[in-house]
DNA sequence: GGAAAATTTGCGAATGACTTGCAAATTTTT
DNA sequence: AAAAATTTGCAAGTCATTCGCAAATTTTCC
């Protein structure tokens, strides 16, 4: 494992957020091309140890962002995002296991993966 | 309403599965620039005649599509995505209204846009 | 350990969906 | 039907992400 491969990996390790790759190439402490970044942000999804879904958000477009998934290749998460703030919180781990099983006897497709998060407004940003 | 307006909007009604803009703009029947689509769907969505969800798939890349919600802003669904025919398959309406209240009361947060969608291969692209 | 092979990196240029400025055309208002 | 408001087409711009390629790093093999 290479050096950026791992610095990346501790970088979303680290991080309490989902972060594009942007965030990561801009980070001072990594410091590595952003070719760089997205391709080894590439490659540790394909190892499952980071997970990722597409969000677009007014202010900051469309953008992907990665989350850690351990070792173990951890659990499933779903996320909910603030438009205000853009913080997100974890809604904890997928909890639809069944309800998906149900659809693909149903159906007869097989479903290899699926895309699950809220946007709204957060409790601080309400206020 | 324009007669631009019109038209996109019986492409989206009379479309079975959800449409991204680019398709829209490159049939041939309608013909018309893809700012213009663009701006027309975006006006469609803000309206509640359209709904959309973004999707990335390797082949077609990422991109947004778009399905028809009725005069009377009709029901929210949800769809699973072939990644080998790329045909969509219709879930039905939208059944987390229930789930997602409770997390609503859990965060405190408020809720104005989920996403949500299912990824494979379908029943007839496994045989 | 050290040379050769395989992989990864940085850089710069390309890609592709989507957006935007602006003048002309259409639609709406009066 | 003229004036005001909105929309359209075109061309150029934006921006996240990708790609080609030569140099640098990592891995393999002896
Ligand atoms: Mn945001
Ligand atoms: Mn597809
Ligand atoms: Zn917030
Ligand atoms: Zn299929």
């Amino acid at each position: 494992m290479t050096k950026a491969r791992k610095a990346i990996l501790e970088a979303l390790k680290a991080s309490v957020q989902p972060v594009t790759a942007m965030m990561l190439a801009k980070e001072p402490s990594l410091s590595y091309d952003q070719a760089t970044v997205y391709r080894n942000l590439h490659y540790l999804e394909e190892l499952g140890m980071a997970q990722s879904f597409i969000l677009h958000c007014t202010e900051h477009g469309t953008e992907r962002y990665y989350s850690y998934r351990g070792a173990d290749c951890g659990i499933h998460h779903h996320w909910f995002h603030c438009e205000k703030c853009h913080r997100f919180i974890d809604l904890g781990s997928c909890g639809y296991d069944e309800q998906m099983h149900a659809w693909e006897k149903k159906w007869d497709f097989t479903i290899t993966d699926h895309t699950f998060f809220l946007t709204g407004i957060c409790s601080a940003c309400k206020a």
